[in-house]
DNA sequence: TCAATAAAGGATAATTTTGTCCTATTTATT
DNA sequence: AATAAATAGGACAAAATTATCCTTTATTGA
């Protein structure tokens, strides 16, 4: 579904904005032990996610990675996967042709379609801040 | 979303079907033209497809790939999906957690288990049949 | 000013996925 | 029996993704 670095985006980006609700700035050896991976590739993803805007970095000491209150709402999941794995899984074809396209569609294209929908209106409609909400509570989890 | 061996799997058997109704055999020369796929590449997941009973093979001259009626009706696209891509796609974590798990949870996994289930379905209830008859009235194309 | 800290970025390595090529096996036809 | 056509399968190559290491840059605080 998502690439690794995606997956390892979104749940950087998540605990980012739960330790930005405290207040407190992360380093990346923090987010990468405190996701379960690994740290390079990690401050690399960050680094795309600094560049894109997602979330904000600042450098030296007591700097790291945080979000603030308002970004955690305006920023989607939509917008983290669309960083880091473009925008195939919204527009592109299931079964792999060059193009989704409804006037040459693929065999599975209309059942397809809806579940891409749905897929993307998730992504579009969840915040960090949401998500970051339910790992405050300890309903969720990010390693495990 | 899949991976491109499932794509073409699916591609291609979609095609076999197609052709097995007009009772005709195809070689993996002309699923590779009319899918537009890679021919070597295609030729292993024929095999790989052969072998895990999605289509039945024939080898030396009047030899190829066919399906027979039956089995277009039985044969979902779920069981080319699973084949061929595993059942990551059905059972796994979409943030890349080892294990999707509702007792522990990532903080997407309430909204991500819809989809997920969606497409399960999806993929269950669609038969090869459905799709080739699709293709055979022109209403839809494995390639552009 | 200096040392220490943390992200940025470049180079490179390992792994997986995608793709090719060649030989072996099976089978229909002559 | 010989030939040719077709899949099966093994070995290998290329490309993409995942991952590591090292150097540079910025910034803090002593
Ligand atoms: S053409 Fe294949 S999903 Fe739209
Ligand atoms: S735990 Fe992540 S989707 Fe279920």
């Amino acid at each position: 579904m998502f690439s690794k670095a995606c997956e390892y985006g979104i749940r950087a980006a998540v605990y980012v904005a739960l330790q930005s609700l405290d207040g407190r700035r992360v380093s990346v050896n923090e987010i990468a032990e405190e996701i379960d991976s690994p740290i390079a590739f990690t401050a690399k993803i960050l680094q795309q996610l600094s560049r894109s805007k997602v979330i904000h970095s600042v450098k030296g000491p007591t700097g790291g990675f945080e979000l603030d209150r308002t970004e955690m709402d305006t920023v989607k999941i939509s917008t983290i996967v669309h960083a880091i794995d473009g925008d195939d899984i919204y527009v592109g074809c299931g079964l792999g042709l060059k193009e989704c396209n409804a006037q040459k569609p693929c065999p599975l294209h209309d059942k397809f379609v809806d579940i891409r929908n749905d897929l993307k209106n998730m992504l579009e409609n969840t915040s960090l801040y949401e998500l970051a909400t339910g790992l405050e509570v300890g309903l969720t989890y990010l390693k495990r």
